[in-house]
DNA sequence: TGTGTGACGGGCG
DNA sequence: TCGCCCGCCACAC
């Protein structure tokens, strides 16, 4: 039986940590792509946590609503079904969000590299 | 096999 | 302050 490379391994494994990471974001309180990348060891590879996101659709309990860009823009919404849904949870959990904007975006920021020890 | 694209982030003029 | 460009790497065609 054929063993899968290990390239293979760690692709798949880095979209299973990013839904692990996500997961672990506690309610009220979001983060960045570039945040999670770095805690994974990806660091510039902000772009592979967003398109692991986009592949979160096919998992459940994944709060990718709580993953902003690094100006706290919901940048994603338009990715979900209900792109409204995006604000509508954050705000439905305390975080208040102005023109696609979480407000107060430096407090609710959370760091999984300093939370997550 | 090669090329284009993207839910990002940092740097430069 | 604003806008543009480059690097990053997995995936689709």
């Amino acid at each position: 039986m054929p063993l899968p490379s290990d390239a293979a391994q760690r692709r798949t494994n880095f979209f299973q940590d990013v839904y692990d990471v996500v997961k672990l974001i506690p309610p009220g309180r979001v983060t960045s792509y570039g945040a999670i990348a770095a805690y994974l060891g990806a660091k510039g590879s902000a772009r592979m946590v967003g398109w692991a996101l986009i592949a979160s659709h096919a998992q459940h309990g994944i709060p990718a609503y709580r993953v902003v860009n690094r100006n706290g823009m919901l940048t994603g919404k338009q990715h979900f079904d209900n792109p409204n849904g995006m604000q509508e949870s954050l705000e439905k959990e305390g975080v208040q969000v102005k023109d696609d904007q979480v407000v107060d975006f430096a407090t609710r920021f959370w760091d999984p590299a300093k939370e997550l020890l």
